[in-house]
Parts: structure tokens; sequence; C-alpha cells
DNA sequence: AGCTGGCACTCGGACACGCAGAGTGCCAGA
DNA sequence: TCTGGCACTCTGCGTGTCCGAGTGCCAGCT
């Protein structure tokens, strides 16, 4: 195990890696933190550092970065979570108040991320299966041709064009609206599927065929993969990425676009507590530079998305996991009120 | 006037700069163009149309490359719009086949734009004032809490919560649906306003105060400015942007985030016909070194919005042109079988 | 009048060289 | 176990030089 001043001296690197972008070494760190050793120490106790892999020398005779390793350790145990100032919270309160719709708080969660933050930032639309019904609407367009409405209590809204097998009268329109919302509203989506199963039985033989395909539509739309939905924002800040830019932009860049990527991303964060993939922890080649913060957020105790914020692994993580977690919260609330 | 032959040396200077990315000389040109003149000949030549302005030296003893002033002398003049080969205009309709609904078209689309040009493509939403309303939903989820739905027909669904000044029952709101739909369905929203004015009157005074929350909350959903959505993509295309990238990209990514933005730029491209904006000609000062190729689209013969690219001046005008303007007309078909 | 070949000139990019500075590793001594 | 000292290494930067691409101009040709 590291003694407490060789941790003390990681948590140094890191901090003055993190603020400097520059290779930190021995003399500078004895002059900016108070070790209270000489840089002689420091050097042996680098020496020590860089043998069990947590800082590494881009090259001989120059200072030390932190790797991966490093910057896992630092997150782990030499750094806590930084709350956010007062007027960071009351700006997220303003920024967040008046939202007139579910795209509008996710299109403002996305903004506010980034600023606050300064990476960029990822939110999903609350999950369809984890949400509960509000409303399920059908709307008859022509003859044979039925809109499906799905309304969760997070404000989503999904629709989608049925094609009927046969034309469908407006009374048994109104019958299967009745008894569709009469089963599933309130309840979960997830649950929807066992809950309208035998649903076509109760009408006439002709209706049963538009039945059926009313709810086939209404479950692949509930399939998870394809029901995810997510914006991203902030993407200008990966301008101050560092010096070698373009080699390491680009793999990010089309990583972000890549939405199963992104989703992947934050499905491998677990749903309660905040997630932390630094570096090469990150499945996804083009993002083996990055870092990627992630929380689950919900309207009661139970995630219904995620959020979080992608930047360079030499990023500053306390105040990062602060911000991601107060926004979490905030939106949570909203979620919740409306 | 510029003779015959100068314009030639324009063209083949534009074509050759934008494949190449490097300042082209009159040797150069001679050799890879039949211009069927020499070296000596096109210098003349390339000093008369720096002191037209067309093109400019980036310092003494380099070659030349086209200005503002030139692209728009060949776009304008010298370039036709190139037709896309077959095996493209087949990718275009499978990739835009089997979209769900106007999110996935949207989506689709832009992924589209973005692999066609290889530049960042932008597509806004179907304007919901120049739409025609397919139906408008009410549904009660409190006492004194409504949910408005519209839905237009090219499938764009907006929602929006209202709190009522008093209960509204359940008669009344079956009723305000029934009117509202009547007087509204199959108009264009940009009517609605005037259609719905009078609505208020025909209620019982305790009434009368949330239908006209009601109609207030829906004449607010059609302010333009606020109803306005886009979708972009494509911006890992921005890192072929040129070699000075850091200084470039930033603006640009930056403008893009910028929804007012980027809306005003679209809103500046005439209704129909292609618009193209070269560097400076672009008012916003984070996109002077871009341009922009935009073009309206609409199920019908009338634009519903538009769709477009923006990439470095220096792009291959003809065949951007080209896909910009298919891309257009297939989104167009898709709307208006949904 | 317009085109061409020739020529002198300019400038940027690539390369080599040398130097200063920062940082290291190691060792002997406290 | 820590510290000061020392030799060593490597990068970054600035300078100087050279080469080539490209130009402008001019005299001569058609």
């Amino acid at each position: 195990m590291l003694s407490e001043r060789r941790l003390e001296v990681l948590r140094a690197i890191v901090q003055d890696y993190v603020g400097t972008e520059e290779p930190v070494g021995s003399k500078a760190l004895t002059e900016r933190h108070r070790l209270g050793v000489s840089p002689a120490t420091v050097r042996n106790d680098m020496a020590v550092l860089e043998d069990e892999g947590f800082i590494a020398q881009p090259h001989t005779s120059a200072g030390r970065i932190p790797t991966d390793k490093g910057y896992r350790l630092f997150v782990d145990k030499l750094a806590g979570v930084k709350p956010l100032s007062s007027p960071e919270r009351r700006a997220i309160e303003n920024f967040l108040d008046g939202a007139v719709d579910l795209d509008d708080v996710v299109g403002r969660t996305v903004r506010l991320l980034a600023q606050l933050t300064r990476q960029v930032a990822v939110v999903q639309y609350p999950s369809l299966t984890r949400s509960t019904v509000r409303h399920v609407e059908l709307l008859s367009l022509a003859p044979a041709r039925l809109m499906l409405v799905l309304i969760t209590d997070t404000g989503r809204v999904e629709q989608r064009m049925i094609d009927c097998p046969a034309p469908f009268g407006e009374a048994s329109l109104a019958d299967l609206r009745a008894r569709l919302n009469s089963r599933v509203v309130g309840r979960r989506f997830a649950d929807v599927p066992r809950l309208v199963q035998e649903l076509p039985e109760s009408f006439d033989s002709e209706d049963r065929g538009t039945v059926s395909t009313v709810l086939s539509v209404l479950l692949e739309t509930l399939v998870e993969e394809t029901e995810e939905r997510l914006m991203i924002g902030g993407t200008s800040n990966l301008t101050r990425f560092g010096h070698d830019f373009p080699v390491l932009i680009r793999p990010v860049l089309e990583a972000l676009e890549e939405q199963v990527v992104l989703l992947k991303l934050l499905g491998e964060a677990t749903d309660s507590g905040m997630t932390v993939r630094i570096g090469h922890e990150n499945a996804h080649e083009g993002l083996t530079s990055t870092s990627v913060v992630a929380v689950g957020y919900g309207s009661g105790d139970e995630a219904v998305a995620k959020l979080g914020v992608v930047g360079p692994t030499r990023m500053d993580y306390p105040g990062t996991m602060g911000a991601v977690r107060a926004v979490a919260r905030y939106v949570g609330q909203i979620l919740a009120e409306s």
C-alpha cells in the first residue's frame, strides 16, 4: 500500500496537471503544495508511483502526468464530490424553470450541463419502459389509418402511424381507446405488454385484426434500444481538449454522433449513484482518451434515464461530479412537478 | 467583362483548390487543364482576376486561392448542379424508408445529408405555422390540469401543460375538444388564431376562463421563433476543415449550438430554389469562413421548412447542391406519404 | 494586340545546429 | 529515511541556410 505522503503527491500531480495541462515536475510540486519534503524526496515518491503505474512520463526528462489508473485512484480515494456554489445552484433553478415541454427540459438541461462543466453534455430522454402511462390516444386519420399517441408521466410523447388491415369504425375506436386506457393508465409501460395481452379477444372478429395490429405497434414502440432517445450539446467545448487536437477530437465527435454508442455508454453506468469511467475503461475505442461521468435521474426514487458529460481524462473530477449530480437532482424535481 | 478564357481559368482554380486544398500556381494549372495557353499567359489572366478580386494570394510567391467573390461567380455562372449518381439515389431511398415517426425522419435525413456531402447537415422540423392541423387533443390530467397536444399533417406533435384557473368538467372538455377540432382540423395553423377567436364566448361564464387559457397556450405554441426546431449532425466532418483547425472550428461549433443562429441562417434562404451563402455573405461572424447551402422542402408545392449543409467555403458546390436538392425532394415525398 | 519564353526576384518550408532550461536518476551524507 | 548535489538527457526555440515554387516583367514573336 502506498504511504500517506505518496498519495498526497499523486493528488498534487493530478490537481496541477488538470490545472496547467502540462507535465508536472518535482520542483514545481514542492513549490505549489506544502508537502513538507524536498524535491528529491518527491522524486523518489514519483519513481514509486510510476513503478506502480499511477503516473507516467511522456518522455525522459519531462514531468509526470497521471495515467488512467492514477485518475482512478484519485477519484476513488483522494477526491470528494465538490458541491456547487450557491450562485451556481440558483443559476440552475433559473435556467431550468420555465421549460414548456419535455424537449425544452432536456434541451435546457443539456445546455446547462455543458455550461457548468465546460464539457460535452449528454442527456437521455426518460425511458418509456421505466415511466408510467399517462394516456394512450388513438386517432382516426382515414378509414383504415390510425395514429397512436403515447404520453408518459414524465411528459414524453411518442406517436406512430398504423395501417389497419380493415376499416375500423368510430365506435370500435372509442371502445378500444377506453379499454386500453382503463387498463394501462397509471401503470408502468414495462407492464403494458402483460396488461393488454388478451385485449383482442373481447372484440368482434372483424375488428380483432386491427386491434392486434394496434397492440403490436404499441409493443414495438416499447422495445428497448429503439425507444431510447438522447440529446447532446456543448461539443464546442471539445476545442479546449488539448494541443494535439484534430487527431483526438475526430473520433470523439464520431462517437458522439452514434446514438448507439452513447446509449451503451450511459447504459453501462450503474442505475443509482454516480459512475465515472476513465479513459480505457470505456469500451469504445474512440473514447479511450476521454472520461465519462454519468448518473441516473428520475422523478421519484427510481431512475427513468441517465445524464452525464464526456470530457478529457484530464478533467476536474470533483467539480464535474458535483455539477452532474446537482443537475440530475433538479431535473428530477422538474419532471416530478410536470 | 471577363473573357471566356479568364472565366475558364477561374473555374480551373476553384476546382483544383477544392480538390487539393492548396494554392494553385500557373504552371500546375496548365498541366492539369487543357487551357491551350502557356503558364505566362495564365499568369497574366491571374493578375487580372486578382485585380478584380476573384482570387487572392496568401503571400507573395504562392499560388492563388479563390476569394468569396470568386466562389460566388463560380456558383452563379460557371457551375451547374451535379445530379446524384443512381446508386446515390437508391441509397437515399433505402436510408429514408422505414422511418417510424417524424423524429426518425428528421434524424435519418440529417445523417443522410451529412454522409452524402461529408459536411455538417442541418434540418429544420416542419414549421407548425406552415403546416395544417391534423388533430388537436385535450386531456384531463387533474381537475384543473390539462394537456394540449397538437398534431400536424407532417407528423409533428407538440404538447403543452395547462394549469386552469378553475376546475373543468369532463363534459366541458369534450365539448371544447369537439368544437376546437371542427374549426381547425384541415386548416393551416397560421389561420388558427383567427378561427378560434370567438370560441370562449360560446361557453358558460364559469368555463370561459379556462377556455381562454387553453387558447392562449395554443396561440403561444404557434409563435414563430419559438416553435421552430431543428436537428444537426455530421459535426465530425468539421475535422476535415483544414490545417489551421482549432481556430476555425471553434466558432463554427459554437454557432451550430445556437439554434437561434441556425434558424436565422436558414431563414435567410429564399423560400423556393436553392440558396448558397458564401463566406462573409453570412451575417454571423463565426461563419465567415463557411458556406451554407440551403433549400426549402415540403410535402406539397409549398415549403414547410428548410434543410441544408454548412461547410468550408472551399467545398464542392455542384455536388453539395445536388445532394441537398435531392434529399429535400425525397423528404418532401416521405412527408407527403405519412 | 495578344501570346510566349526567359529571367531575376521573393518568400515560405524544411533542415541542421546550438543553446538554455527543466527535469530526472543516483549517490553519498546527515 | 530524507536531503543536497551532480551529471545527464531530452525538448523547445531561435538562428541560419538552402531549395523550390511561384511570381512579375520584358523583349520578341505571330
